[in-house]
DNA sequence: ATACTTCTTTTGAATCACTAAAAAGAACGT
DNA sequence: ACGTTCTTTTTAGTGATTCAAAAGAAGTAT
């Protein structure tokens, strides 16, 4: 049942072993999570792990690829399995709850700045700050 | 000389210290710096000072709104002096070196995303990331 | 001016998230 | 199955930042 996941890991020049598995299938349940929950989640599933296996863990799969690290002003780095499409991120300012925004009208734009002083941008990042839902209610 | 700086701390609320003023200052001079380089700044004129104040008054000046603090991936808080415009920030992915970009071209799509799922979104904040020239050139 | 209250800084300690390094253990190719 | 190589575990350690209590200035009222 793993099997994608397993053969997603090899063809990324790594090898498949339990904790890597468990760390994924964590991420694709959850969106948008920190270390210290993705550890949570795979101690359920591996009880021998450990918080720093897991942080070395996210970061071999973020160099493969295979997942997203981001990093919001605030919070600990998070972590996130849909990756290869270039989607930004709306953050709570009131409680941290993060979404997704699959793409941003009149995309091209916000990756063209009018004046990088002799920078050469490769990509953009944007994040989004806001009020989630729950927040804007409680706020009423 | 330091009359404007001191009003401007008044102004929102703050008393004008020595301190305070240092950091300011400090910030006029250098954009996009971290706490330990203010506080190295700072040193020079206010001997008895320390990293913790530093942080201290930093804090209290970005809360106040007179200097704005970004958090790049990948690197500690760094703080500016320049606020009021949204401007944004290029990031060097190599050495780290940060510009700013003044505006974005089309400058409303980019605080437009299309769907955020029942986020109500504030504001936009744009970081792009490529080569900066002297890495460019190093990259030669 | 003086005393009083409040705001700031200092000092020292603690936290959080993450990285480093060495030793033990598991995968994979042969 | 064997041995090499890659991973994880374990134990420490770091950097950046925050917390809290005590000492010190600034403003305020008398």
């Amino acid at each position: 049942m793993d099997t994608d996941l397993d053969s997603a890991l090899r063809d990324a020049g790594l090898r498949a072993t339990a904790g890597r598995v468990a760390v994924l299938e964590a991420l694709e349940s959850m969106a948008h999570t920190d270390a210290e929950r993705v550890y949570r989640a795979v101690s359920e599933v591996l009880p021998t792990t450990s918080i720093q296996s897991v942080h070395n863990i996210l970061a071999d799969l973020t160099t493969a690829g295979l997942i997203r690290r981001i990093e919001p002003a605030g919070s600990a780095a998070l972590y996130e399995r849909r990756i290869g499409d270039n989607h930004h991120h709306v953050v709570c300012t009131s409680c941290g709850a993060i979404g997704d925004v699959d793409c941003v009208v009149g995309e091209a734009p916000c990756l063209t700045p009018s004046n990088t002083g002799g920078f050469t941008v490769q990509t953009a990042e944007v994040t989004f700050w806001g009020l989630c839902p729950r927040c804007q209610d409680a706020a009423l």
